[in-house]
DNA sequence: TCGAATTTGTGCGTATGTATC
DNA sequence: GGATACATACGCACAAATTCG
């Protein structure tokens, strides 16, 4: 007979217990000793039963304090389609708005950075070339929920007004607006979801857990003449948000 | 100081020796009772630096054989976009095609399957209501690469020709082309795509690694009158296959 | 054909680090 | 600063799978 181990039982009185809200949102879980003696076995049976469930999204781990259960948390409904690029202001702010939020973001920025590899191979330029990047933070009501880096080719926008993405008159105006201004048609993108687990630094960057689930979204808009004008890294936490790609059908 | 865990210098050291083609694709790592006693340190660090290594995809473990180093297996690019839906044919085997590869697939098809809850709210019926569900395996050159699960409302297709996906005249055709033969205009596709792990039922399907990340993709076709007409469940492996998404700029 | 040896995979305990209160 | 609790690292024992004589 295929016995159920340990580790497992213990994850499943635990969900029971949450279940029958002995436990509910938010409340912090005895400590792996008291759970350990109390169900008779041993205290790293708890911790991977605990680990289990963290991985679930079911509790969440705080070092120092405790295990506690986890808060429902709201998921952020991100679109990604042609219909949302149409507006004139920022596609993340009308995300924002359309599940009641503020959306905002901040941003840095560095120009003449050398092109890494991988990212000149994007823009279809030569490594090494000059860089705009940009690295965002967005936030749903002041919570970072999303990060991105931006690189633009620095030959395209130097010297016009639309260098800077977050500075000057067309600040936070997006990619495809701000290449307008400058006589750049952005006929299309195209995304690359892949899916990782977030790094120590993003998981504090956006407030979720160690090795939580990602999708890396590698983005890239293409001028009509099919020249790459801007490619993002995008980092788009399951925790905290959800994506929705909108495919029109054309027959 | 934070001087280096042991089986991060471990995990190094089989990093480099793979570098220097000392081991390369297909090769097997020497046991590790072999290398924990050449290197100076205990089995389980070893097994710590090879379980780090194969869950970044440079190793592969097969029980009772061996640690293998990992083929570098050319991903299938699959796109999803409208045109993608365009043709008459398939739109898999279109992708398949695009890569080289021959693109197949088997299928199971249930009819009058009662919807279960989550599929229902999707479908916009109740939940028990009949269902036609069918169970893909998609395969490129033979291999599976792709798992989907699709459903489709009885009441929409009963007692006409394109009640099973997968049978009739117009088998294999494709949702948007069936739809269109009994008078139905599908004019949008949604797409949810989600980061997970692998069960071990779709990573013994698949052939990749036991918790290896795949992309769960919930897409749900509508009708231009708005109504869900089929949605379905595709598991995207990461290692198999290479999601693309072209979004197209209308200003 | 079958069973023994080898090798990876899993479960669990202990020691130590480190964050929190 | 001390006590408490989680996080990490490591070791051992055993199960499961494979290989080979």
């Amino acid at each position: 007979m295929p016995e159920q181990p340990p580790y497992l039982r213990i994850a499943d009185v635990l969900r029971q217990r949450i279940a029958e809200r002995e436990w509910t949102s938010g409340d912090r879980l005895p400590s792996r000793a008291q759970i350990s003696q109390e169900c008779g076995v041993g205290e790293n049976v708890v911790r991977r039963a605990q680990e289990l469930l963290i991985s679930q999204g079911v509790l969440e781990g705080r070092a120092g304090s405790g295990t506690y259960v986890a808060e429902p948390r709201q998921r952020v409904r991100v679109v990604r389609s042609s219909a949302r690029e149409q507006g004139n202001g920022s596609p993340f702010r009308a995300d924002m708005k359309a599940v009641g939020k503020q959306g905002n973001w901040e941003s840095r920025t560095e120009a003449k950075v050398p092109a890494p590899a991988e990212i000149a191979a994007r823009l279809g330029i030569r490594e090494g070339n000059l860089c705009v990047r940009t690295v965002y933070e967005f936030l749903a009501d002041g919570k970072p929920v999303q990060l991105s880096t931006s690189w633009e080719p620095y030959d395209l926008t130097a010297g016009t007004l639309v260098v800077l993405p977050e500075g000057g008159p067309h600040a936070g105006a997006g990619v495809v607006n701000r290449m307008a201004e400058i006589g750049i048609t952005v006929s299309h993108a195209v995304e690359q979801p892949e899916p990782r687990q977030a790094s120590t630094e993003e998981a504090s960057l956006l407030g979720i857990q160690k090795a939580a689930l990602v999708t890396h979204i590698r983005r890239t808009y293409y001028s009509d003449q099919g020249q790459p004008v801007e490619t993002a890294d995008i980092v788009v936490p399951a925790a905290l948000c959800e994506i929705v790609y909108e495919i029109p059908i054309n027959r």
